[in-house]
DNA sequence: CTGACGGGTGTTATCGCTAACATCATCGGT
DNA sequence: ACCGATGATGTTAGCGATAACACCCGTCAG
């Protein structure tokens, strides 16, 4: 059994089997409408005899496109990115195209723009990227204008296609949402100051307070992270007229539950906290969380579709879209005690 | 200004350029030994001038390689899988490797048969599929014997590369940390039963028991959610003898903490509990919960190892490797009350 | 002094596909 | 019965790289 490795069949080899030549082949697998449909047929059989599978690497020579998408996107498991992330990678892949990842480390200009040249040495058709704070969205500046872009929750003021999810909605909704619940005013932990969408909760709440003649309490800031809610809950659980919290993130949300817990007070019977994002596991913290959902399916197609309309029509009009989220009431809200 | 689309420079451009055939460039770009210094310095920096860069596709259809990684994983944002997925496309970008990621809805044979074509399709050098249960380790029997291929977290059963960590020490460990608190047996909670990562756990769990001579309880099973996690924890809180609980992941475990404390049973005073994955925010659980941590980015790195080994030298020994993970001691484990 | 050798370079063929044009029936309208 | 339009197909020329081979030269052993 000398076999070996003999060389994948080639259109030429569907064509020599179909007795047609090999650009008829070609009209059959681009669709083309001017084929026999015996022929057509006749063709088709060939190819699954053969086991024939196009080689896109000789198409995208000579038609100087790929099917290929990138996606810069931060090192993290954050669960936000990681949804998004997914959720386009099963949206790119249903309408054929591949998707090819470039992780960064940190989100600084340099990472960014190396992960963006890599990309373009593949000769991605377009490229998204999850810019989530300004330095990242300054590193767009260097994407040249003719490769099809769209950021994902990027810098709003930015005039790049951008989809998110509409933080100041969702934040609103949270504020508005423990106010009515009878609290004279709602404190706000919020995520780093240096991403959109920290800062767009941020300014949903301070709304939220305004509109309702609440007064503004100092903003406590942090990270993302479930160790960040914990030393700011830890403050907030020391000021007895605290009683409802807005966390920009359910594992901020998580540690101002473990914080509070460990000073006695009761959540929601003393303190009732909200969280964004909707982690699976909001529903069994201690006290269930209630939270904001935001549909990162949404955003996925959103994005997808952008990214495409540019892809085939070249120019954009350079919209932005935005996903409203949903408040998910929970058991971690109450009446003021 | 009628520029529009002037192509990319291609090869022949920088040749005529530096003043040499392209083939001297192509030498140039591989490095091959053959090339006066001078020249190539003249080459590079033609290179540089034009802002040449190689046409991935054409090298492709003329070596019949890509420097592309297909990953087929499931669409989920668990912890673990999420983790690995990162750390492998980090792993991969650094060694000059794009990867592509095909998602999966279910982890069926079909689905997976059909994330396996699209990146065979791409022509892509190799694949590492994340298996981690029996209907996807079945998939792996349609991938053809040529093309790489390792699997990870899959069956340890099967005879195909494989990178896993050590479940049956992780959950050695956890277990004997119980015992050794004093505790006369241990409670398992266990994730889905036809998952290789549960299973392996279970007989970790089982054989710690067994070595100290403990009673073996029936396995409480559950699948990875909090949810079920919480399921569980109601049923145990109710019994009196369950005086420590070792949890198949850290959102069972986090359902079972929220079904004690219900319950009014106090961890650890009451009841110990121990995880698995150490996601960041275990550290903020009520109280901080003991855990097992794997080390996801060393998986990663032994399973680019193995696949790239695949690739350059064709013939492989198939082997496997398991990364042991590390018991991380916070306060949900105490001695019996 | 000469021929073999090998480093440095150029020339040509080729990978598998699509674009563009060429060819040849067929067909309806005058 | 002739003609241009149209449909179905074939032919040819690249796309931008690498592979294989040819070539020119200097060096060195015989």
């Amino acid at each position: 059994m000398e076999q070996k490795t003999t060389r994948d069949p080639a259109m030429t080899d569907v064509a020599r089997l179909a007795g047609v030549s090999h650009q008829t082949v070609s009209r059959v697998l681009n669709d083309h409408p001017n084929v026999r449909e015996q022929t057509r047929l006749r063709v088709r059989a060939a190819i699954k005899e053969l086991g024939y599978r196009p080689n896109r690497a000789a198409r995208a020579l000579v038609t100087g496109k790929t099917q290929l998408i990138g996606v810069v996107a931060q090192n993290s498991t954050l669960y936000g990115p990681a949804s998004l992330l997914s959720a386009f990678e099963e949206a790119a892949g249903e309408a054929g195209f591949a998707v090819s990842v470039g992780r960064v480390k940190v989100l600084d200009r340099e990472s960014i723009a190396a992960a963006v040249e890599r990309h373009r040495d593949q000769r991605v058709a377009g490229i998204v990227v999850i810019a989530p704070n300004s330095s990242a969205a300054d590193a767009l500046a260097d994407v040249p204008a003719e490769l099809p872009l769209v950021t994902v929750d990027g810098d709003p003021e930015r005039s790049t296609p951008l989809v998110t999810v509409d933080q100041g909605v969702g934040a609103y909704d949270a504020t508005t949402h423990l106010l009515q619940a009878g609290h004279s005013t709602v404190w706000h932990v919020s995520g780093p100051t240096d991403w959109f969408d920290a800062a767009g909760r941020v300014q949903g709440w301070r709304r939220a307070l305004e509109l309702h003649n609440a007064e503004v309490p100092p903003v406590v800031a942090a990270d993302w992270t479930a160790a960040a809610g914990y030393k700011a809950g830890q403050m907030l659980a020391r000021m007895p007229e605290v009683t409802a919290v807005f966390a920009s993130n359910d594992h901020l949300a998580l540690g101002v539950l473990r914080a509070m817990h460990e000073r006695g007070r009761r959540v929601p019977h003393d303190v009732s906290v909200v969280g964004f994002d909707d982690v699976p596991e909001a529903e069994f913290f201690i006290p269930p969380l209630t939270t904001v959902r935001p549909d990162f399916a949404a955003v996925a197609r959103e994005t997808l579709g952008l990214l495409l309309e540019q892809v085939s029509e070249g120019e954009s009009t350079r919209p932005r879209r935005t996903i409203a989220p949903v408040l998910v009431q929970r058991q971690s809200v109450g009446p003021p005690a």
